[in-house]
DNA sequence: GCGAGTTACCGGTGGC
DNA sequence: TGCCACCGGTAACTC
């Protein structure tokens, strides 16, 4: 399971390799072009896969960055500017290789679902087990209402206020505070295993209703979720199922996980519970957290 | 018009 | 060994 982390190992990775290459052409495939004939938006999201094999065609990848778990690849055709956004959904995964049978690993070598052959040779592929992935091609950013609604990143130096400010609109009151800090719009790129780390870090229940939190433990927990993003980052991503950097490789972080499904608290020995909290399941001490 | 709630998208995995 | 429920990030839809 990618996040923000992962996300950002893969866009290190990717820069080198991509940046400054331009496409020949994309194939995608027999699935979501099937899928598509369904009416169902397969990986590539609003468009026709025809019209989005012919588009990408030429273009040149002029930078890729990370917003979130969101990868940017930065397009220019003829003077033009667009962006191909990429999300990895749950088992999403990118791979540059001199030939798409170089992908070693059966289960993404089996789902390869877009293959952008490169003009100078070798290819850029896109590999999703489960398919909750996507592609989308923009003209701009804003073309897209939800990537427009996204808090800072967390490292930026505003995120903190923000959070603030926002967790204490009403419309989150009494939401759950595991719920509210998994929100995209109130935190950016915090997903189960970091929001799951940071309240355990901070000993805070993650059922706890969001008003019921001070301002002070507000920003130790914000603090805290920095941190183990860093953290993981630095670890080179948590490797769950099916995670792997570009180079196929697996991170390190999920060694370091203290709560992330754990059966029993590092802390106190106590068997950890587990509840649903926003559809997701939530691990706790529920001797630590309170 | 906005927010809350629901559904769609999936195959690997673990439990029985 | 085989079946089947379960899992989950996000968008899009309904109400």
């Amino acid at each position: 399971m990618p996040e923000l982390p992962e996300v950002e190992g893969v866009v290190q990775a990717l820069k080198p390799k991509v940046e400054g290459r331009t496409i020949q052409h994309v194939q995608l495939s027999e699935r979501v072009h099937f899928s598509f004939s369904e009416g169902k938006q397969c990986i590539v999201k609003q468009a026709e896969p025809d019209a989005f094999e012919l588009t990408l065609s030429e273009m040149t990848i002029t930078k890729i960055e990370r917003r979130a778990k969101y990868i940017f690849f930065h397009l220019l055709k003829d003077e033009v500017p667009y962006v191909l956004v990429s999300h990895l959904g749950m088992t999403g995964a990118w791979f540059v290789v001199n030939s798409p049978e170089d992908i070693n690993e059966a289960k993404f070598q089996k789902h390869i679902h877009a293959t952008f052959k490169m003009a100078d040779g070798g290819y850029l592929i896109y590999s999703d087990i489960r398919r909750f992935g996507e592609l989308r091609f923009l003209a701009k950013i804003e073309d897209h209402i939800p990537l427009t609604k996204m808090a800072p990143e967390p490292f930026d130096e505003l995120a903190c206020e923000f959070f603030i400010t926002k967790s204490t609109l009403p419309k989150y009151a009494n939401k759950a505070v595991k719920e509210v800090i998994m929100d995209g719009q109130v935190i950016s790129g915090c997903g189960n295993i970091y929001a799951t780390e940071a309240l355990f870090a901070q000993k805070i229940h993650p059922a706890r209703k969001m008003n019921r939190i001070s301002e002070k433990r507000k920003r130790a927990l914000f603090e805290e979720i920095v941190a183990v993003l860093r953290q993981s980052i630095e670890a080179g991503g948590s490797t769950i199922s099916d995670y792997r950097n570009i180079n196929g490789e697996a991170g390190s972080m999920q060694n370091r996980l203290k709560m992330y499904g754990k059966k029993i608290c590092p802390a106190c020995e106590t068997a950890t519970s587990q509840m649903t909290i926003g559809g997701r399941t939530s691990s706790f001490c529920p001797n630590c957290q309170h």
